[in-house]
RNA sequence: GCCGGGAUGGCGGAACUGGUAGACGCACGGGACUUAAAAUCCCGAGAACUUAGGUUCGUGCGGGUUCGACUCCCGCUCCCGGUACCA
């Protein structure tokens, strides 16, 4: 009789044991003549506890990395702490604690948790992002930006969150208000720090075409944002004004039928004539108080006033006049965009209600348009349109972006709703940016010599300005260029910036050197297989790959070496639910993962999560599937009772080859679900089978028991992946050469697969109708004469002709028959 | 509006390139063991009709292709995610 299952002493026992023999560290050995496999999981903030999102995430990942290394891959399986951000400050703030200390007793806590789970992350090289041996080369990074010219300081009207004191880049901004805290942003002026990403806007754009491994979805998401769109610049001119009014437009075919204008109330020529116009300025002020926020954009009224300039018509000259509208941005394209409201909706009802003109120049290739009740925005026909009258859409968008090009006003245009990287953050507990301001130089990178600039950890945030402006010892430098009294930049990187590369450092985590080593990113990167959530679709997932070319560009690794992409395949994991909502404190439906593994053990926490739904999808948390994954653990372990059961018989010959068939049968099926999207839910469902096979087959005399001790072995080296300590005691147990973790993946017997008999499903009409069993090399004919003899089958071939006979061989026999 | 994805038992979910729909698990019902319970094991189970054997219907809805459709095609409905006054 063997004692029960106590999961809490199999684990703590066998972590001890890899531990020891050092099972998870990755071999920069040249020597090793493994394939490598880089295996990534998104790195936690350490905000104090793991939940049920990381477990999920990186019981996926811990799968991937086992079975890589089973099947023979050098893997390398990191982790880390995104360790800088916000609720650091908060948690200091009302501890009245720095954020460093708490930051690290964090770490401390949840690395902890992470080894409990029996994850096999290579320790060695874990990282935490606030630590200077890291963000010193993310400065050193950004110093070659600004000499490139690629980050750079401007003022501009920026996101601004209240609670969170800080700006926030586009990517930050979900539904107008604030990706963390939900509140709704404001439009500020400020001058801050970007990063050229509008640079490489074709290029991640282009390069989304080599993603094979990501799923659509993120691929539509990121494309999306880029938002490329092609048309024309057309130059207005100014009546009375040497100035020109530029316009992006998609739609250069309706120019003739522009019959106003519209700017932004940002717009420089809406300040100008607000200057002697009250009224106006007051609608400016108005304009500017409406945040993005807005709920219903939608139903937001279409409000404008004219300036009083008007505009000349680029090709009839004719004068337009220019209003001011509130549904222009002034952040996208020029400000200003021509209105036709002929040929667009939103014109067309902004110019019935301010009685402005409405001129028709596009007629639908076929028949006629009304006018009057809506805007006609297809392509179609060029009428009043002078010398381009009788073109098609297209033919017209060449032949006047060409004329407007020809005559000085314009041509054709890309533009891109992707704007630059906000990187510049109000925030204490971050990265410094490494920058110093001078009266005489203006902004001066801080020279590599005196890096990094390092953040003073002692200081308490008290909800305010950032503590860095009180710090008089960080706050002074003299100037790198003229050595004259300066101030440094107080602002900090946005925590993005670490998250961005953390992926490359680790392959060389302790570089003192560099920030990579090229020789370890050609050996390991790009990351092979990265698992993480999808709400990073464009925050982290576009900057990584931006940063990716940065680093790339910078001559740290060449695209050989490096890839021009960082990620080969990605894997997007749904979210983990409760009572069919989101965990969150303030719902009340969290579970603590700690309490499952302290009732159940790591191993049944890691199996439920994983057999519970498809990786992608949501994983609706249930208490009582939990147990039940437990209870598979327990019955597999009973399973070892069965063993010894030595009698003078042995078992039929027929019931070891069905077995066996079983068992192979799995190896295949499991292996096809690692290889083929990770369908763990599906593998370990077969595990389960193979499972209730071995429990039905009662092992006696040697060929049966070393059947059942073959399926056994399998059955624990298989499981590997998902369980890990309990496979090793099981394989342990059963005396398995090596321990399961360290094992080779099961290899298919195609032997063991192929069967004497086969049962055919015969179909008439394509209806079943029953059941023949067959020799494996039997025909059609053999296959029908079998059918025709069978009672529950022959009675509906009564008085029928058969017309056609369909066998898929080894599946099923159909056969059409009409009445005689 | 646009772009993705989805809809299969009471529930989570299976079904390879069209070939036995509902694997596996949860919950449920019945039985065994037990003084009893827990634990465990065995059996049952899509729906309707049927004495049995069985028959019919069934993968969101309506059509189509096919010997055969959860799977392919056309047209819808609803749900989820993303995004949006984008010029």
């Amino acid at each position: 009789m063997t004692e029960r299952y106590e999961a809490q002493q199999v684990e703590e026992k066998w972590q001890q044991i890899w531990a020891d023999l050092d099972c998870d560290s990755a071999s920069d050995d040249p020597a090793d003549q493994r394939p490598s496999y880089y295996c990534l999981v998104m790195f936690p903030y350490p905000s104090g506890n793991l939940h049920m999102g990381h477990v999920r995430n990186y019981c996926l990942g811990d799968a991937v990395a086992r079975y890589k290394r089973m099947q023979g891959f050098n893997v390398l399986h990191p982790i880390g702490w995104d360790a800088f951000g916000l609720p650091a400050e908060n948690a200091a703030i009302k501890h009245k604690r720095p954020p460093a200390e708490w930051t690290y007793a964090n770490i401390d806590q949840m690395r902890g948790q992470l080894k409990r789970l029996g994850l096999s992350y290579d320790w060695s090289r874990e990282i935490a992002t606030c630590h200077p041996d890291y963000y010193r080369w993310e400065q050193w990074m950004f110093t070659q930006l600004m000499d490139k010219g690629l980050a750079y300081q401007k003022e501009a009207e920026v996101n601004w969150c209240d609670p969170c004191h800080t700006v926030l880049a586009n990517e930050q901004v979900e539904n107008g208000a604030c990706w963390r805290c939900e509140t709704p942003v404001v439009k500020k002026n400020l001058k801050q720090w970007f990063i050229r990403i509008t640079d490489y806007a074709e290029e991640l754009l282009a390069d989304l075409d080599t993603l094979s491994g990501w799923p659509e979805k993120v691929i539509g998401m990121q494309r999306n944002w880029i938002g490329k769109s092609s048309g024309a610049e057309v130059s207005f001119g100014i009546e009375g004004c040497d100035e020109t009014l530029d316009i992006f437009t998609t739609r250069p075919d309706t120019l003739m039928g522009v019959t106003y204008m519209a700017v932004a109330a940002g717009h420089p020529l809406a300040k100008k004539a607000a200057e002697n116009n009250p009224e106006l300025a007051a609608f400016l002020d108005e304009c500017s108080k409406i945040s993005t926020k807005e709920a219903d954009v939608e139903t937001m009224e279409k409000k404008g006033m004219d300036t009083g300039f008007d505009a000349i018509h680029p090709v009839s000259g004719e004068k337009v006049p220019i209003w001011v509208a509130n549904f222009v941005l002034m952040g996208y394209g020029t400000g200003a965009v021509m209105s036709v409201p002929a040929h667009d909706q939103r014109d067309f009802e902004f110019a019935r209600k301010y009685g402005l003109n409405i001129k028709q120049v596009i007629r639908p290739a076929d028949g006629d348009w009304d006018m009057d009740a809506a805007a006609f925005t297809e392509t179609g026909i060029l009428v009043n349109s002078s010398e381009f009258d009788g073109l098609s859409s297209s033919e017209a968008k060449t032949a006047i972006t060409a004329y407007l090009a020809a005559n000085g006003k314009g041509g054709e245009r890309v533009q891109y709703r992707l704007r630059d990287w906000l990187v510049s953050r109000q925030r204490y507990w971050g990265a410094p940016i490494p920058a110093i301001h001078c009266d005489d130089c203006g902004a001066v990178a801080v020279p590599e010599d005196e890096l990094p600039v390092e953040l003073p950890t002692h200081l308490q945030p008290t909800g305010g300005a950032s503590p860095l402006s009180e710090c008089a010892a960080f706050k002074h430098a003299d100037c790198p260029q003229c050595g004259k009294p300066a101030v440094r930049e107080l602002d900090t990187f946005d925590t993005f910036m670490e998250s961005s590369w953390y992926m490359n450092r680790y392959t060389s985590p302790r570089n003192q050197n560099a920030m990579v080593d090229a020789a370890a990113i050609a050996k390991w990167t790009p990351v092979d297989q990265y698992i993480g959530g999808v709400e990073h679709a464009v925050l982290h997932l576009l900057y990584a790959r931006f940063y990716h070319k940065l680093m790339r560009d910078t001559g740290l690794f060449t695209s050989e070496q490096g890839g021009d992409e960082p990620f080969k395949n990605l894997l997007t994991q749904g979210m983990v639910l409760k009572d069919g909502s989101k965990m969150s404190k303030s719902k009340g439906n969290t579970v603590d993962p700690n309490a499952i593994i302290e009732r159940f053990g790591a191993d049944t926490a890691r199996l439920f999560t994983l057999f519970a739904a498809p990786p992608e999808k949501e994983l609706e948390w249930n208490d009582a599937a939990v147990e039940g994954a437990h209870r598979f653990l327990k019955r597999v372990w009973r399973l070892l009772e069965k063993l010894d059961g030595k009698t003078a018989e042995d078992n039929d010959a027929a019931a070891v080859k069905a077995l066996r068939l079983d068992i192979h049968a799995t190896i295949k099926k499991v292996t096809h679900a690692f290889e083929h999207g990770f369908a763990f839910n599906v593998a370990i469902a077969a595990l389960m089978e193979l499972s209730n096979s071995l429990q039905a087959f009662a092992p006696k005399g040697e060929t049966g028991q070393a059947a059942f001790r073959e399926g056994l072995q399998a059955l624990a080296a298989m499981l590997a992946p998902f369980v890990p300590h309990f496979s090793c005691e099981i394989g342990g147990r059963l005396g398995m050469d090596k321990i399961a973790v360290l094992s080779d993946w099961p290899q298919v017997d195609e032997t063991a697969l192929v069967q004497d008999e086969i049962t055919l499903v015969v179909q008439i009409q394509g209806k079943k109708r029953g059941e023949i069993t067959l020799p494996k090399d039997a025909g059609q004919d053999d296959a029908l004469a079998a059918a025709q003899s069978d009672v529950s089958i022959a009675k509906w071939l009564e008085n029928m002709h058969i017309v056609k006979v369909i066998l898929v061989p080894g599946r099923l026999l159909n056969i059409v028959v009409r009445p005689q």
